[in-house]
RNA sequence: GGCGGCAUAGCCAAGUGGUAAGGCAGAGGACUGCAAAUCCUUUAUCCCCCGGUUCGAAUCCGGGUGCCGCCUCCA
């Protein structure tokens, strides 16, 4: 199976080739640092996590870029309300981002470039466009020539008059035309600015991508990725620029996942319909958002809502509770042996291999997942039911776990004991409820504790043994209603929380 | 107005020419003191509608309807 990727350019699916064989180079455009981040966010940046994992899961090796935007309008903005520097404004909201981000276990980048770092190299690049006559300077502003750049448009499929003809475009005196945009902006007294062949300013946003991906990945690298909505204008003036200077391809794959959307719609600041991650991560696991967005395409709308969610959760804990059976069995002394012979465990033994075809082809983790899933139900047929009494059968279920451990693990899956999900994986909130920036604080859970049910489950044992159903069923209940599950096994009765 | 995408069971969601994956929910059965979990069986004569191409289409083509996105800061 060779891997095909859905470029944006040429807006088809197409076998990927990589410039250096065996190597990808990879930008990926993150976030403006000036709020916290919602789950339109964590869609990008979990759909990015799995395909640098599964890439290299490939057998790639992955250089992975992911740059903070931390000089903008809105930031400035930001720090004026606020009354404070921008630049605490930006530190603020990448802590915060590394709070949220952290607990989806997204990977980090091999660099995360900051645009304010990046100065020199942004000037420079601006330089570069003004000689070569594809960008002019104006009042300390610098704007980038869109005529002069023929290819303008083939990314996102425009074409420069139709561009025109839409005028929703700002009319400034300053540019030469409607359509082009600023490289480099002229401050006003007071805010930040840096120096400049063209005075004091700041980049404009654009620009940043170009120098930094350049800087990190050279003048033309594999993927570009980022969300939908920055294929124009944002990866087109990318492109723009950045072919203009070098003369050279850009960008060779350009990947763009899909949105969130609420009841149906763009969740966006202005309809008011967002959700930040962390109010989500105070609902669910962190998992269960992995696994509601890995069970649609990454670059298909996903709609948010608590069914999905619910049954996001659903299917996990399935997912857990083999987990669950694996860690008992090791619990039990079992080591992993071999599978047996015979087509009632071909999906399970064909399970990497399904796994692999259906991620070649764009990343299709919902297909990925339902072959795991068969797999699933096989393995669940070997499961021991006494792991201690049946050593040899719980070697098997070791072995075929084995199996699925890994592409689970591409797709961010049951990185945590089964232990922990049940028992301490609970709804965490942090405590007191905090969801604003930097909260910092300890993620907590009120539920009986272990000591407690451990003392209920003894008691119900107790009145089972003397056949007081009716004693052994009102603790079930009991503990039922304070979210704590029990059942009850051929090794004896184990305790779960519900949620 | 320009460009693009999507429409598959109660819900979510793969499948893009060979006769409908998978998950959730539901039903029946096995197991269990009863449950829970797990396993087995079961749930779309059919993939928005109408035409067409083809031996054969959910999949290709034409037309229609509906929904959504981009064209402005945006993952």
């Amino acid at each position: 199976m060779t891997l095909s990727v859905f470029n944006t350019m040429g807006n088809r699916k197409e076998p990927f080739v990589p410039l250096v064989p065996g190597k990808i180079r990879m930008y990926v455009c993150g976030v403006t640092v000036y709020d916290l981040c919602h789950i339109g966010h964590a869609r990008a940046n979990v759909a990015f996590d799995i395909i640098v994992r599964y890439l290299r899961y490939a057998g790639y090796e992955v250089t992975y870029i992911r740059n903070f935007t931390d000089i903008d309008d809105k930031i400035i903005r930001k720090a004026n309300q606020e009354g404070i520097p921008f630049a605490e404004v930006t530190k603020k909201y990448i802590d915060a981002f590394y709070e949220d981000f952290d607990r989806l276990g997204l990977l980090r980048p091999d660099a995360e470039p900051k645009a304010t770092d990046h100065i020199p190299e942004i000037v420079a690049l601006t330089e570069r466009l003004v000689r070569a006559g594809k960008a002019y300077p104006a009042g300390g502003d610098v704007y980038y020539s869109v005529k002069g750049f023929p290819g303008y448009g083939k990314l996102s499929g425009k074409n420069v008059e139709d561009l025109l003809a839409g005028a929703r475009v700002d009319v400034d005196e300053r540019k030469n035309d409607p359509l082009d945009f600023a490289l480099w902006k002229a401050s006003k007294p007071g805010e930040p600015a840096w120096e400049s062949p063209w005075g004091p300013g700041r980049p404009g946003w654009h620009i940043e991508c170009s120098a930094m991906s350049m800087k990190h990945l050279g003048e033309t690298f594999d993927i570009h990725g980022g969300g939908k909505d920055l294929v124009f204008p944002h990866h087109e003036n990318e492109i723009a620029q950045s072919e203009a200077a070098t003369g050279k391809p850009f960008a060779r794959y350009w990947l763009h996942n899909g949105f969130v959307n609420i009841n149906n719609e763009k969740m966006s600041k202005s309809l008011g319909n967002f959700f930040t991650l962390r109010e989500v991560l105070g609902k669910v696991k962190p998992e269960v958002l992995r696994f509601f967005l890995a069970s649609s395409h990454y670059r298909s709308p996903i709609d948010y809502t608590d069914r999905s969610l619910a049954e996001a959760k659903a299917g996990l804990d399935r997912l857990y509770r083999v987990k669950e059976k694996v860690e008992a069995c090791r619990e039990a002394g079992a080591v992993p042996s071999k599978l047996p012979p015979g087509e009632d465990v071909a999906p399970l033994r064909a399970a990497a291999e399904r796994f692999a075809a259906s991620m070649d082809d764009d990343f299709n983790t919902a297909a990925a997942l339902g072959h795991l899933f068969e797999a699933i139900r096989v393995l669940n047929r070997l499961a021991p039911e006494d792991p201690a009494a049946q050593r040899e059968e719980a070697g098997i279920f070791l072995a075929g776990y084995d199996l699925l451990d890994p592409p689970l693990g591409v797709l961010g899956l049951l990185r945590m004991s089964a232990r922990d999900y049940f028992r301490q994986g609970a709804i965490l909130q942090p405590a007191g409820g905090s969801l604003t920036v930097g909260a910092g604080t300890p993620l907590v859970t009120v539920r009986p504790g272990a000591a407690e049910i451990l003392g209920r489950i003894e008691a119900r044992r107790a009145a089972r043994a003397s056949k007081d159903y009716s004693e052994a069923d009102r603790i079930r209940k009991e503990l039922e209603a304070a979210g704590v599950l029990l059942e009850d096994g051929k090794g004896g009765t184990t305790w779960k929380y519900k949620e």
